[in-house]
DNA sequence: TTGATCATGTAAGTGGTTACATGATTAT
DNA sequence: ATAATCATGTAACCACTTACATGATCAA
């Protein structure tokens, strides 16, 4: 079985969720997996082709009334299976985040102590932006999404960058403290 | 002024520690940015070579005994400041990790529990190493760099890491046993 | 003599973003 | 009419990793 690397079964993934068209699947992703996932359309539409291609999806052209045509994308059984078996491969290694803030703080001798100030507090704040949004999408799917069987999961991963941000912001605070 | 990215002030910042050479360079961050910014000598030599062209840094051949010999940069003062430039640029956005645990759970409901689990196991142990790590270098930085004037802010850095790393770890936890 | 460490570099390939290009439909 | 939303796609470019290539020096 040919391997696809993650945005690629990150697309055949939402595929199950009920998203059918490209469209869908980047607004579905810029929803709920904007936290630990993002990709953009040169992506997805070139991905679609391609696993279109390979079989693991097919196409259907469709319209609508009140908006513009379409093309659905469903799953065939070796898309499904590609699916399920990317998920039951081990995670080989920690993702590396790349961190802006944290690689300016690392050379932080050569700036006033002012400019790193302003630079965490402005990293807090947009932290604290991002857990207000959690909190909202999470809000959301519970009332939303209260029997999809999907949600359960997607409030582990909300709750995951719930988790994170807040310590992120702790830390903020702390270092705000002993500059 | 030239803007570059942030792997080439990386760079340019890393001159400022006392590292030298190319390989000097891959040491340190491997050591002490690998939490939170990663390159290779693909990037690193390249880029050495770019700054010195754009006279960011000055190169010399020096010859040691009883090692190979190697190339010394060093900052000229544009290329302090240009790094100094660099560091008083606010952070536009916010870093997006990518993480492969959490889009494998995001579709979990394809997955057996026992799976999931054994995922969320691993990655957890291997936060905890992570987490091990961290407190090593820690220590090593508070014996051998007590009184290097960047430690301060490497502490910083890594108090970063220990504590995102700490809530991650509470996170698989909390999701194991409420699968 | 062989493996570890020190040292520098390039080329091919992958993965990704951004900007561009197009056009339908609907509400104001 | 015109802006917003829905919808699909490509091309140029950027960033980065991996594999490859080379070679010095030293300790076991």
């Amino acid at each position: 079985m040919k391997a696809y690397n993650n945005t690629t079964y990150s697309i055949l993934g939402i595929l199950t969720t009920g998203c059918k068209s490209g469209y869908d699947i980047k607004q579905l992703m810029d929803q709920s997996l904007t936290h630990f996932w993002k990709i953009s359309y040169g992506q997805i539409y070139p991905t679609l082709k391609q696993l279109t291609e390979n079989e693991l999806v097919t196409v259907t052209n469709t319209s609508q009334d009140g908006k513009p045509d379409r093309k659905e994308y469903n799953l065939t059984q070796k898309g499904m299976d590609a699916l399920k078996n990317w998920l039951t491969q081990p995670v080989e290694q920690l993702p590396v985040e790349r961190n802006e803030v944290l690689l300016k703080l690392f050379f932080g001798r050569h700036q006033l102590a002012e400019q790193t100030l302003m630079q965490l507090e402005d990293y807090k704040s947009k932290l604290e932006q991002r857990l207000q949004t959690y909190h909202m999408i999470a809000q959301s799917i519970q009332t939303h999404h209260e029997n999809d069987p999907d949600s359960k999961y997607w409030l582990f991963t909300l709750d995951y960058g719930k988790r994170i941000t807040s310590s992120a912001i702790e830390w903020c605070q702390a270092t705000i403290e002993s500059i």
